[in-house]
DNA sequence: GTCTATACTTGGATAGAC
DNA sequence: GTCTATCCAAGTATAGAC
C-alpha cells in the first residue's frame, strides 16, 4: 500500500529498507537470546539476520538504538498477549491461570530472555536504565487494571491497594523469570504457581468481590 | 607515572600477592557499581584500584574468574548482615522490618548492583548462569529457615510451605531491587514495605505461630 | 539502500625484563 | 610478584563505490 511516506524509493531498491529494517530487529531479538548482551554485537547480529552490518549504523545509527527497537518490537508482540490473557480474567483463580501461561509464554518466546539482557546491560549505558524503565511501566499498568477488576471493590483492596500490589506482581514476576533463565529449572515457579491457584480461590472466598457477588 | 604504595617490597614478601588479590577484588566491586559489567574491563579495573592490568590474569587466570570472586566477596559480606538481622527476628512483623532494613543495605553498599550485572552478563559467558545461581541459592536456604522459624508452626505454613514462600520472597526481593536500580526510583519499594510492616501484624493475629503463643 | 573495505578504539591475554 | 610493552581479536562506526 501506502510507501513509507516522504522516503523515495530508488527504482533499483527491492523490498525497500523497512524490510531490512524488521530483520534487523529480527535478529538483534535472536541474537540476545542465543547469545546475550555481550555476545550480540553488530558483527553478530549481521551474521545472524544474513544481513550486512554496516546498514545497522544506515538503519538505527547505533546498536544501543537497535536493542531497542528490539525492545520495543518483543515488548509489542508480548503486551498483545497479555492484554488477552488478562482482559478475560473475571477472577482471582482466573487471574493467576493466565498469569501462569504468560510466565510460560514468555520464557518460551525468550522476550525474558531479551529484557534480562537488557536490564544487566542498562548500567553500562547512560540513560538506558530510564528507557527500560519505561518499556516494563505498561506491564505495572495492565496488572493494575486487572487486579482492581477483579479485587478492586472487595475490602482487601483497602489493606493493599492494586497499585501497590501490580508492583509488587510485576517485581515478583520479574525476578522469578530472572531466576528460572539462570538455573533454568522451571520446575519451582511452576510449584508456586500451582499454589498460587490453589489460594485464589480461598482468598476470593475471604474477600469476594463484585464480580463473585454479581455472578 | 609509576605509582607508590607495595612497590618498594622486597621480592618474594608474605601477604603481598594476598593483597593485591584483595584490591583487586574490591576494585571490581567498585567498577561494577560504577560503571556496569560492560564498562569492568580489565583495564578499568586495574585503573580503580591504581593496579596494573595485567597482575588480573596471574593472580585470577580471566577476568570472568574475576567477576566471581567478586560475588563470593560481597555475598559472603551480605550474609553476615543477613543472618545477623534474620535470626533477631522473632515475629512476622519482625522479619518483615529485617527485610527492609536489609533492602536498604543491599541498595547502599551496591551488591545488589554487582549481582545484578552479573546476572545480565550471565548467558555472555558458559556456566556463568550456574554458579551465579549456587551463589543465590543460601538466601533462598536463610530465607525459609526463617521463615519458618516464625510461622511454620501456624496452620498458615499447610496453606503456603516455607520451602515455597522463601522461593516467592528471594524472586521478589531480586525483581524489587533489580527495578528500583533502573529507574533509581525507591519509594515504591519502601511504600510496598511499609505496606508489608502494616499487613504482617494482622497475618500473625490470623495465623498464631508458637513464638507469639509463648509470648 | 546496499555493498566492500577500512579507520580507529578497546579489550583480553601473554612475554619477558626486573 | 610486579612491571612495561605488545600481540591479536573484536568492537563501533564511517567512507565511498555501485
Amino acid at each position: 500500500m501506502a510507501k513509507p511516506g516522504t522516503k523515495g524509493r530508488p527504482p533499483g531498491a527491492k523490498g525497500g529498507g523497512r524490510a531490512t529494517r524488521a530483520q534487523f530487529v529480527e535478529a538483534t531479538i535472536e541474537t540476545l537470546k542465543r547469545e546475550g548482551f555481550a555476545g550480540a554485537s553488530a558483527r553478530a547480529i549481521a551474521r545472524t539476520g544474513g544481513l550486512n552490518q554496516s546498514l545497522i549504523f544506515y538503519h538505527f545509527g547505533s546498536i544501543n538504538d537497535l536493542f531497542l527497537a528490539a525492545l520495543d518490537e518483543t515488548s509489542a508482540r508480548r503486551m498483545e498477549s497479555y492484554r488477552a490473557a488478562v482482559d478475560g480474567a473475571r477472577s482471582l483463580a482466573e487471574l493467576v491461570d493466565s498469569a501462569a501461561r504468560i510466565y510460560r509464554e514468555d520464557l518460551e518466546s525468550g522476550h525474558i530472555k531479551v529484557l534480562a539482557e537488557l536490564i544487566g546491560a542498562a548500567s553500562a549505558v547512560a540513560g538506558m536504565g530510564r528507557q527500560i524503565s519505561e518499556r516494563i511501566a505498561p506491564w505495572t499498568h495492565l496488572a493494575r487494571e486487572a487486579i482492581q477488576r477483579v479485587v478492586g471493590a472487595s475490602p482487601a483492596a483497602a489493606l493493599l491497594p492494586p497499585e501497590e500490589l501490580a508492583h509488587a506482581v510485576v517485581a515478583l514476576y520479574l525476578g522469578m523469570e530472572l531466576l528460572t533463565n539462570l538455573d533454568g529449572d522451571r520446575s519451582t515457579a511452576e510449584a508456586l504457581f500451582n499454589r498460587a491457584a490453589l489460594l485464589a480461590p480461598m482468598l476470593s472466598a475471604l474477600f469476594p468481590g463484585p464480580t463473585q457477588a454479581g455472578g
